[in-house]
DNA sequence: AGTAAAAGGTTTTTT
DNA sequence: ACCTTTTACT
């Protein structure tokens, strides 16, 4: 493996005693050289107990130490501690946090757990109530959000950022201190809290006991980590950890969650001795795919001292394409995608990158009137569906009776239950006194639900009972809470019977997990991503075309990418075109994504967008090309705009379909 | 009074 | 598809 490596890469993955800063451009090999690097660590017969590997995405961690173990299964790679920086803080937080005064049955919120809470304390204050304007719940969690993790006073970051929530920082402080206490009683962490507490633990009284469980930590896309995570580093090192960080400032895409690329330019203050190893060969990419990828990166303000460059001098040039509108871009696309298919690029060889999840709404229409398979990434995810909330609160409250949030959804979930009734119920059951006998009051009969859902209580407080009295299985939970979700989606959704489909793919994800607590927790941290309904169960197609948001793409290639709704608006995005840093992250983000392709790059740009988002009514703009790919122009081959044929709509029988029902339906009353 | 049904308006990116 | 607001029922 060693030998393969360039020089560079031969260094990066040898050098040892002082911290190694990695500056690794796009497509360099960088994947490799940590695989390399955390395989010679172990060669050199270190405890995989004692290496941490910080990654980005759970994904990224387990395919490395897969690689690790390929060449070696003796190496025990899966014993590394792999993985994010909060999957990481949660273990370790469940072993250490009672010395933060942590209860180590904590449930951890996510993104919009949190915001709902933000909401019930906001309401609760009666923020917000007729008349009078207040920033809406997700965004009362955005700006704590941001204030937490880039470690900034309110008033700064209302200054900045929200500016037109300048007026209400008051009463945004007397949010901000109620949803904290909320979330201590309660026994639930957020996102922010695991990070704040494993900084907070190596500053305590158990620092020196953190430090001294890894000798070797390495972590992943550096340039995307924030103050807090940097602190973390620097809180887990013992002068003699070894610790090497890899990045790219020309990559820097998460500075909306306060990722900063200073923790990467600062690496050598913080730790000095420094070492700075820097990756400038690509062997991903043909020049003419790096050519346009360094114009792009050339118009930035920031400086960036990397011009890839590749032996790869073949290669096609990248293709402009220029569309009506949407329509004809996804079925532009489909056509595409198929055409590479038949020159022997299979499906998982592409990907369509957008800059918002919605983006891909046409597309994937279009996709499934033709029948290719597709996976989607980022964007809406199955765990923030309605109903599978719904059921993975059932479950938190079994598995932590403190949860306020919880046990409001699943009260609410009952007929004839509004905010009244919870009100009273929750004080019957010393809900909100977070009092642990809650559970048992319940099923034991407490709490006097209204005479419109007796069955449905009933079922309710049975299955409760039966999941918390004996020793059930995560899955054999989820199936036995499903009667009690079957009695109530019919009438609290519309589709119900595809939701309680739902439950039986999550009743068979719980399969995996013999502990329920730890299911909750690993499916909040490292949530599945939604896959395309019509794409089938994952795994009856081996071969499917990639949807993906630039940023869920980060990290990935394919040989053929093909970038949608080029248009300024959506990339860069309009809604950061206050700023310059806002500016710069939209040209990083154009910039990963042009560099995630191998052989074929295509650009595709829709005149016409509608501007309503479900494109109900005909409202639409004409929209220019984006300002980072309209200087570069003749970068790119532009083929003269072919309207689509006919043929190509060929089998799409609905089309002459629709006008027929039409007919037929009007004939009624003509 | 309190809930349910209907209408109206909105959504960048994610651990 | 979802959340909030309005209106209509009980």
């Amino acid at each position: 493996m060693f030998d393969e490596l360039n020089t560079q890469q031969q260094a990066a993955v040898s050098h040892t005693g002082s911290p190694l800063l990695i500056v690794a451009g796009a497509g360099t090999g960088k994947t490799k050289t940590l695989v390399a690097r955390v395989t010679r660590i172990l060669d050199d017969d270190a405890d995989p107990n004692r290496v941490m590997l910080l990654t980005f995405t759970r994904r990224a961690a387990a395919e490395m130490l897969g690689r690790v173990t390929a060449a070696s299964p003796s190496r025990q790679a899966s014993q590394v501690w792999g993985g994010t920086f909060h999957a990481v803080a949660n273990r370790l937080l469940r072993s250490f946090g009672q010395a933060a005064g942590l209860s180590s049955g904590f449930t951890v919120l996510d993104n919009s757990d949190s915001t709902d809470l933000m909401g019930m304390v906001r309401t609760e204050h009666g923020f917000g109530e007729r008349g009078k304007r207040f920033p809406r719940k997700e965004t009362v969690a955005a700006i704590y959000s941001r204030m937490v993790s880039s470690q900034a006073k309110l008033t700064a970051v209302l200054d900045t950022d929200y500016p037109w929530c300048a007026d209400h920082g008051d009463d945004l402080r007397t949010i901000f201190t109620e949803y904290t206490s909320r979330k201590r009683a309660n026994k639930v962490l957020d996102y922010d809290d695991m990070l704040l507490f494993w900084r907070g633990l190596t500053a305590g009284a158990v620092g020196d006991e953190l430090r001294r469980l890894f000798d070797h930590i390495l972590i992943d896309e550096y340039q995307d980590t924030n103050p807090i995570q940097a602190d973390i580093v620097r809180g887990m090192c013992r002068p003699d950890t070894d610790l090497c960080a890899v990045g790219d400032d020309a990559q820097a895409i998460y500075g909306f969650r306060a990722a900063t690329v200073e923790n990467m330019w600062q690496f050598p203050d913080h730790f000095p001795g420094a070492t700075t190893i820097t990756l400038d060969q690509n062997y991903r990419s043909t020049m003419p795919v790096l050519a346009v990828a360094n114009a792009v990166l050339a118009q930035s303000n920031d400086h960036y001292d990397k011009a890839l460059w590749s032996t790869r001098t073949d290669g096609v040039m990248p293709t402009l394409v220029t569309h009506n509108d949407e329509g004809d871009q996804s079925r532009y696309v489909s056509t595409a995608v198929l055409d590479a298919r038949e020159r022997g690029m299979d499906l998982r060889d592409q990907a369509v990158l957008f800059r918002a999840g919605h983006h891909s709404d046409g597309l994937e229409l279009e996709l499934t009137r033709r029948d290719i398979p597709y996976r989607k990434y980022g964007g809406l995810k199955y765990l923030e569906a309605a109903h599978v909330k719904d059921l993975l609160s059932l479950l938190r409250i079994l598995d932590n009776p403190a949860d306020q949030l919880a046990w409001h959804r699943v009260l609410s979930m009952l007929e004839g239950v509004g905010p009244a009734t919870l009100r009273r119920l929750s004080d019957e059951l010393g809900i909100d006194r977070q009092s642990d006998e809650s559970l048992s009051l319940f099923i034991d009969g407490a709490g006097r639900t209204p005479s419109a859902s007796d069955q449905q209580a009933q079922e309710l407080r049975s299955a409760l009972s039966d999941c918390s009295s004996t020793d059930t299985s995560p899955s054999q939970e989820v199936d036995r809470l499903k009667g009690f979700c079957s009695m109530v989606f019919p009438t609290r959704y519309d589709n119900s019977a595809a939701r309680i489909a739902d439950i039986d793919q999550l009743a068979a994800t719980a399969a995996n997990y013999v502990n329920r607590g730890r299911f909750l927790t690993e499916l909040t941290l490292d949530p599945p991503s939604k896959t395309g309904e019509r794409a089938g169960p994952p795994h009856l197609d081996d071969d499917w075309l990639t949807l993906s948001t630039i940023h869920s793409a980060k990290g990935l290639e394919w040989r053929a990418v093909h970038l949608i709704h080029a248009a300024d608006g959506n990339i860069p995005s309009e809604m950061s075109l206050g700023d310059d840093i806002g500016l710069g992250e939209e040209l990083r983000l154009a910039y990963v994504a042009m560099t995630r392709a191998k052989d074929e790059l295509t650009v595709n740009f829709p005149l016409r967008f509608h501007v309503n988002r479900r494109a109900l009514d005909d409202k639409h703009v004409y929209a220019q090309l984006s300002r980072f790919v309209d200087p570069i122009r003749d970068l790119f081959h532009e083929p003269a705009a072919t309207p689509v044929t006919e043929d190509e709509i060929v089998g799409l029988a609905d089309i002459g379909l629709a006008d027929e029902v039409d007919t037929a339906l009007s004939s009624l009353w003509d």
